[in-house]
DNA sequence: TCTGGCACTCTGCCTTCCGGAGTGCCAGCC
DNA sequence: GGCTGGCACTCCGGAAGGCAGAGTGCCAGA
């Protein structure tokens, strides 16, 4: 509201509403914030001084409140009832007023436990998810491993019948894609291993966007008889590469919502159906930034469903360079301290596993 | 109650409470089913009368009310009000009173249309799941195609270090399981190409189960000293084939848990909790009857969380016989026609792609 | 600038109170 | 004997009212 009424301010001031807050008030936030998550339940001027040493008297904290909610940063469901925070207030709140808690040497150690049972691809982001979940009491999300991102191990051509070809493709990081191709003729054995020699000669190690660049001119390389054939490889092989939209991803800890009681069964439903939708969960995950944490708050979240919760997602690779997004969708009252630590710890230990493996 | 108080008559008639029911009571627990699960709420006499013809009056079906509480097929929420029907209610309706109600034609070329699409068979997996989801607006549990019933397609060998090999396994449903095989020493092209030749000559088109009966004498067609090797892949490929809790499922329409409104904002919590446990879900659809169609209603599902739902499963397959199960999951008020036309229309459709793949 | 005090407001919960729907039973009718 | 209309009874569920508690805003004073 009162941004609306001083537009000339926010222009000429960076951080508009930030410069007035002293310390105090940051600790009042600061405390609300807890609070609120704690208790679900919104908090007076009397608990907060009885819960937290701040040193002032109720009515000074309640002076507070009302220049905290002026600029926005929390609200009152009612006249007369405690405040809650608001979007803007977590957000302050994630970016000045709280510390990432780091887990524990005991659950560290349970993380990596947990991790290192696994056999496969599979197993490994099933397990992570579960991990996430439970660690977190959330909705976990984990995307696998990205074919863009990822480099080509082997390329694989085994003959069904003559003419037809199964065509398996393995990343780097352990996934592996398989494809029919029919061909436009039989195929001899010296051709398939030919081919087989130099698709992984020239592609073996490309990361997978570059493949198609790496073999336009294979075909060249070959006779003019054996041409059509090498095209329908390529073709189905390009085709794979290009079906990133076949990006994956796992889901668990849906039980985890009903937790949010009370006014949530009516939220509920939205966000189930949102998180049915593979294809928000990507772009959402996709929107995470390269490097470090990415919190996105209720409405700072565009898709309607999920506009009344917050998601925590980092990226994870097996090396320098993220291969893939995993993260965590919770009530935007949450605890975002603990949940940032478990999504980054979780994500440092998944990299490590796919390296090792 | 009744029950309890002659035991002896049960002893001497095997459907004791069969017998006695009339066609008009028969029509009346019917017509309470439907409606019931129509509306959602007790239905009473009056309503039933103007509703269906049934041809008295309501203090008749009062009275026929009666008698089917005291048999135990329908019950009372309160003293004055309404019936709904009991799980025994619903299994007498399942296996006497209600036909499959078959899949419209239109409908039959949507379902055949949408399965089409798939490019693989996770596509296949996925786009069957959400089919059946949308399809009864119920919770949606497909299982892939199990190792166990599949036979080999091919068997793949691929040295991705002169020590490390990666063993590739391809069944008839499409499935693809790989491994890594470290072996005790660096494996030569001619004994890969051997291997990997005898491995296809005598397994393929094997069940998988046969797989390791089939390969036990293999070592001893080979040299001493490459013994080790073959013995190592043959061991990871074993592990591979026992590895059937490998067995995957994947779930849809968890949103539509919401559906069942009212009282069942407690019940979703266990429900979807127990959706989360693949463990649970793959027992369940392993109880299905291997031909026709499995109902299990309420307290017949013996898992605690679920045992206020009903499920309707059925296995499919590529051909004569069934290589994995699928299924839906609701509340015991469920449309069990509808239901068990969806799941019937889908799992034939499902066995024709992968048939046909 | 902070504090204690005070009047005011609003929620949440509990109780009470009906109307409506449905039942069970009974006497009468076919 | 089975069906029907009538009648008294029960119980749920929502509406209305009342009350305690928590919290606020504001003001005057330190």
């Amino acid at each position: 509201m009162s941004d609306e009424n001083k537009p000339d301010a926010r222009l000429f001031d960076t951080r508009p509403s930030v410069r007035p807050l002293d310390e105090r008030r940051l600790a009042v936030l600061r405390a609300i914030v807890q609070d609120y998550v704690g208790t679900e339940e919104p908090v007076g001027s009397k608990a907060l001084v009885e819960r937290h040493s701040l040193g002032v008297s109720p009515a000074t904290v309640r002076n507070d409140m009302a220049a905290l909610e002026d600029e926005g940063y929390i609200q009152q469901p009612h006249t007369s009832a405690g405040r809650i925070p608001t979007d803007k207030g977590y957000r302050l709140f994630v970016d000045r007023l709280a510390e990432v808690k780091p887990m524990s040497a005991p659950e560290r150690r349970a993380i990596r436990h947990f991790l290192e049972g696994a056999v496969d691809l599979d197993d490994v982001v099933a397990r992570t998810v579960r991990l996430l979940a439970q660690l977190t009491r959330q909705v976990a999300v984990v995307q696998y491993p990205s074919l863009t991102r990822s480099t080509v191990r082997h390329i694989e051509l085994v003959a069904l019948t003559p003419a037809k070809l199964m065509l398996v493709l393995i990343t780097n990081t352990g996934r592996v894609e398989q494809r029919m191709v029919d061909c436009p003729g039989s195929v001899g054995e010296t051709l398939l291993g030919d081919l087989r020699a130099k698709l992984n000669g020239m592609a073996g190690g490309c990361r997978l966007p570059e493949v198609p660049v790496v073999l336009e001119d294979l075909p060249a390389g070959f006779e003019a008889a054996e041409r059509p054939i090498v095209s329908a490889v390529l073709a189905t092989l390009f085709e794979t590469l290009a079906e990133q939209n076949e990006e994956r991803i796992m889901l668990a800890g849906t039980a985890n919502l009903t937790r949010f009681g009370h006014d949530f069964p009516l939220t509920v439903q939205p966000v189930l159906e949102a998180l049915e939708e593979q294809v928000v969960l990507l772009r959402l995950l996709g929107e995470t930034a390269e490097s470090g944490m990415t919190v996105r708050i209720g409405h700072e979240i565009s898709y309607e469903g999920l506009n009344s919760t917050s998601m925590v997602s980092v990226g994870y690779g097996s090396g320098d360079q993220s291969v893939a997004k995993l993260g965590v969708i919770g009530p935007t009252r949450m605890d975002y301290p603990g949940t940032m630590g478990a999504v980054r710890a979780v994500a440092r230990y998944v990299g490590q596993i796919l390296a090792e493996s």
